[in-house]
DNA sequence: TCTGGGGTCCTAGGACCC
DNA sequence: TCTGGGGTCCTAGGACCC
């Protein structure tokens, strides 16, 4: 058996937990650049107001009921998801983190009551953290997945659901609509609805061969996972990406390439870090700029990179990718939005060296560690002069909470 | 004043070469 | 009148997740 662990509403339940007096108001948490609202907690899906939608347009909605609206705030969501993520690892040898609000345990040769261990998980999250939690068992991640569903829309079963034999997920998942199901987004539901596949259930009852046939091994796999068939295992170690990206739409329009060239540095600079982490190297990479679709002049162009050798030179790959910049820019367009892309990586301990090849220097190696290593302690102390110093580019939070928990001058005081 | 997320993986199709 | 292969690289865009 697999538990799946998931915050309600995580960034609306972060925000509430060092202002109590938000308890049981409505909030939103909106997108970087305060652009769509991305998370919402129970009391405004109540009032029927959307997710993913710009927020300016439901900005006099919001108003007329009061709603607590905050500006992401990165900073707080990551060390509080570190600490809901050591909580719940205690219950658990195998986990796996899937992402910044849920993780799965394995609850294999567990001899306990599944239902009683997963009241606790959830009550020992909430009274270290503050942070409510749902959790979901059964068989399949993908099953996991449509319990904690449940356990959160069916308020009666307070937060938990327990799936563990056929006779009980069979009759929720005719309730179950197919575009629920993980996996399974806005194109695939079409298609499937086309073909008379309403419910999980009818989902669950395809022909895992021909499901294949009609569509691909994925969903082969969710028929099979449905059906109680591990097809998903728990992965503890994360596989590496086999792509790195680091996009940002700008607070404002920008007209200028030093500006569009700082924000590729200050792009690179992050992927560079993702890259390092994951020790992997980089071959070819991608940069694009682009101007915004609701605007009259559409541009979006891509430049393919070749590295001269595999690198994770953060120095080197900002110079290759700022030189492309240079060709892709026009002037007198508004840019919105700008990226980079690491699409051909190789692992930095297993590379195949040529003769004459030319391969990263020792010491760049040894400059890129020592980086890290002074920036891990306090995170954009040491970086390049290209990333630009005022970065007006830089997105807008206007309504961003304080960091309560990383930064000394902003930690709660209690009078 | 003006506002519209970010990340990963995959694939169709065009350009170019032989 | 209309057709005629195979491979690689690149670009654009789609699908899905949170």
């Amino acid at each position: 058996m697999l538990a799946l662990v998931d915050c309600n509403s995580f960034y609306a339940s972060c925000e509430q937990v060092f202002r109590p007096d938000l308890r049981g108001k409505p909030i939103v948490v909106l997108s970087n650049n305060d652009g769509c609202i991305v998370a919402r907690n129970r009391e405004v899906k109540a009032l029927g107001i959307p997710g993913l939608e710009p927020y300016f347009k439901l900005e006099p909605l919001l108003k007329k009921h009061n709603v607590h609206v905050f500006s992401s705030n990165y900073e707080l969501y990551a060390d509080l998801s570190s600490r809901v993520m050591d909580v719940a690892s205690s219950f658990s040898p195998d986990v796996e983190i899937y992402s910044i609000d849920e993780l799965f345990l394995s609850l294999d040769g567990m001899k306990c009551d599944l239902n009683q261990y997963a009241k606790k998980i959830r009550k020992t999250i909430w009274r270290h953290v503050r942070v409510p939690v749902s959790v979901g068992v059964a068989p399949t991640k993908t099953l996991s997945k449509i319990a904690n569903h449940t356990a959160k829309k069916y308020l009666g079963l307070k937060g938990v659901c327990i799936l563990d034999n056929p006779k009980k997920w069979k009759s929720i998942l005719k309730k179950i609509p197919i575009s629920d199901v993980w996996g399974v987004g806005r194109r695939l539901t079409e298609r499937l609805i086309e073909c008379g596949v309403i419910t999980a259930s009818d989902l669950a009852q395809q022909s895992p061969e021909s499901m294949r046939k009609l569509f691909n091994i994925n969903i082969e796999r969710t028929v099979r996972e449905l059906n109680g068939e591990v097809c998903i295992p728990i992965e503890e170690e994360a596989e590496p990406r086999k792509q790195i990206f680091s996009t940002r739409t700008f607070g404002h329009r920008i007209y200028d390439l030093s500006e569009l060239q700082q924000s590729i540095s200050t792009y690179t600079t992050r992927a560079c870090e993702k890259l390092r982490k994951q020790e992997s190297l980089v071959n070819v990479a991608t940069v694009f700029i682009q101007t915004s679709r609701f605007d009259d002049l559409r541009y979006l162009r891509s430049k393919i990179v070749r590295m001269p050798y595999a690198t994770n030179d953060t120095g080197l790959i900002v110079n290759q990718l700022n030189r492309k910049v240079k060709d892709l820019f026009i002037k007198g367009l508004p840019y919105y939005k700008a990226g980079v892309g690491f699409i051909d990586l190789s692992n930095q301990y297993n590379q195949q060296m040529s003769l004459f090849d030319n391969h990263q220097p020792s010491r760049r190696t040894r400059l890129m560690e020592v980086v890290d290593s002074i920036n891990s302690k306090k995170y954009g102390s040491i970086q390049l002069a290209s990333n630009g110093i005022n970065q007006d580019w830089k997105m807008r939070r206007l309504k961003r909470s304080p960091s309560y928990t990383t930064k000394w001058n902003e930690i709660p005081t209690i009078k």
